[in-house]
DNA sequence: CTCTTACTAGAACGAACGGTCAAGAATAAG
DNA sequence: CTTATTCTTGACCGTTCGTTCTAGTAAGAG
């Protein structure tokens, strides 16, 4: 055998997810990533293949580590209304909150990205997806435990949350006023009642 | 005097308005734009400045000769509530339409750019806020006129109205069921009566 | 210890980047 | 027609891009 890696390639990666996420893809460069990587070059393609396929990991390990997670969040036993409820207000303040103004880095790659570059559009459209599919799931439950109307279309509700969501994420980069979304969600929420 | 300019300026800038709204800001070389706008680059340079100000100036066009237009569709007398939900069906219609999936070039330049670029940031808020006045504006006209009831809140749904547009804008970026947007669209109207 | 293998560091690659410059061409004033 | 001014053309600038290559180094197998 041989010599063994000096890093860890998860910490390495979270890394480089946290560049391209303030970043973008095409503003980040090669020479940015290997300064703020902390490893050699090669290492980095030897390790995670070119620019591209290490923005595709980052983007997926975004999936699978960003907070709050919607799909947990709406999973969880009991009754399910409250649960999207405070999922909207979450990403609600954390647009809000958030300081650097990263914004959603699905979002983000959704607009830069798409629609020619395919394994990023692959990526977006799970994400959407899943997140639809959860919050459908939710909704029929509400539906079934009576805590919105037995008239309600839930897959219609989850995609109109889903958009509404992704609309929440786009002005959360402006530094406009928070008392806009703040407004907004509360309007968006008088709808699920 | 001096030699007169063999380009008409503003054709110029709504070709350079068309690949930067495209491919967005940094994925644009000024070699690409030479190319389609069909003049030399010193010309380009000249009349333009660099990369960064034409890339302002074709967001400004933008901004001015996007159809449809929502401030004007917000502002023709009589009722208002109708116009409200056209420019929202619209919206959805346009967002599937859209055979090369532009999406909303005020969107793609506030992703990509912000929070970072003050010009475009100031003319990504300017944007919003001129539409969320122009909601607000109709809306108001709206409750005066009995169209909508007298305890709702003008602003907080214009503003509500305002983040759906954008998350539809999104969302048009991808490609998927014409009928996520067109459900989502439709519950979103349904809290507008 | 030796050998093999995979690692690291950094120089180097051609291509593409945004931007500039020099020279010639066209136009209007005098 | 002359002249002053501004346009066009295209070569050219240094820099930075993503990527590869070359040495040298560390560690397990035998």
């Amino acid at each position: 055998m041989a010599r063994t890696k000096e890093f860890d390639p998860d910490a390495v990666l979270e890394r480089a997810l946290d560049l391209f996420w303030r970043r973008g893809y095409e503003a980040t460069s090669m020479a940015d990533l290997v300064e703020h990587l902390g490893i050699g070059r090669a290492s980095l393609y030897a390790t995670f293949g070119g620019k591209h396929d290490l923005y595709v990991k980052a983007l997926e390990r975004y999936v699978q580590i960003r907070d709050p997670n919607p799909i947990e969040m709406l999973s969880q036993p009991g009754p399910a209304l409250p649960a999207v409820r405070t999922l909207v207000e979450r990403y609600t303040e954390e647009s809000i909150r958030d300081r650097d103004r990263r914004g959603c880095m699905i979002v983000n790659a959704a607009t830069e990205l798409l629609p020619d570059d395919e394994p990023v559009a692959r990526l977006v459209e799970t994400s959407w997806t899943s997140l639809e599919t959860a919050l459908t799931t939710a909704l029929i439950r509400a539906r079934a435990q009576g805590e919105i109307s037995a008239e309600a279309d839930p897959r219609a509700l989850a995609r109109f949350v889903l958009v509404f969501l992704q609309g929440l994420r786009v002005m959360g980069k402006g530094h406009g006023d928070p008392a806009r979304l703040r407004d907004a969600a509360a309007q968006a929420l008088a709808t699920l009642r």
